[in-house]
DNA sequence: CAGCATCCATTATGATACTG
DNA sequence: CAGTATCATAATGGATGCTG
């Protein structure tokens, strides 16, 4: 099943915007749109390393509905759906630069290593 | 049982803060602790409507853990403790300003409404 | 007051196999 | 290629009662 669309009302901006962004990879995804512009079903896949399928979809799927992502299907064999971002997931993209900042740092302090699978410095 | 460590490794700073604020309150509490530097524990309860005990502590003992929140308990009867953003929270809540803007607009736009507890405006 | 323990319901995430 | 369907487990959230 996929997500419940919350059950209480937002008490502040921070909390809704958590909201559309906590999944485990939904950050990921935006990341990788927003470094690539443009990605298929596969390349997403390959980009995140040890996702599924099935929770791949899924988050795709949440982040169409929640206006951050464009899916574009073409009408070919075999089959092709790319993937970018939406004027509102670019803007989410930006306001979580400082947050990304921030992880960068905490990371650094704990002598704990970042793996990307490609250079995800900036 | 709490929260597990997280299994695999962080691929970008975005990933490891997600990661240390997901979770339904933590948001809030940052932001409550944030407004007004010290919060006891009921005070904090009363801060966050619909928050049960459980959940409250949970979070608290976690954002401890990750080195969030500041944790002084004062050796009195009735018991007292304080509860207050260390430096680390202090700078994932500047962090967290650009995308509590997103998250507010993104209200506005959908007509949502925002009902804060006290006025979480800024 | 500030919690902890316990039981239970709901969600989130995963592995695997199959399809247009 | 880009998914669905199905079957599982883990994580999260909540209600209630009890304690120093």
């Amino acid at each position: 099943m996929a997500k419940a669309p919350r059950s209480g009302p937002y008490i502040c901006g921070i909390d809704a915007a958590l909201d559309v962004v906590s999944g485990k990879w939904k950050g990921l995804v935006l990341w990788e749109l927003h470094a690539h512009g443009t990605r298929r079903f596969a390349e997403l896949r390959r980009a995140l390393p040890g996702v599924s399928e099935k929770m791949l979809t899924q988050h795709l799927r949440q982040m169409e509905q929640d206006d951050l992502v464009h899916r574009e299907v073409y009408a070919e064999v075999p089959p092709k759906v790319e993937y970018s971002l939406t004027e509102s997931g670019a803007a989410l993209n930006e306001a979580l630069r400082p947050l990304g900042a921030w992880g960068r740092d905490r990371l650094r302090r704990q002598n704990l290593e970042v793996t990307p699978p490609h250079q995800h410095t900036e």
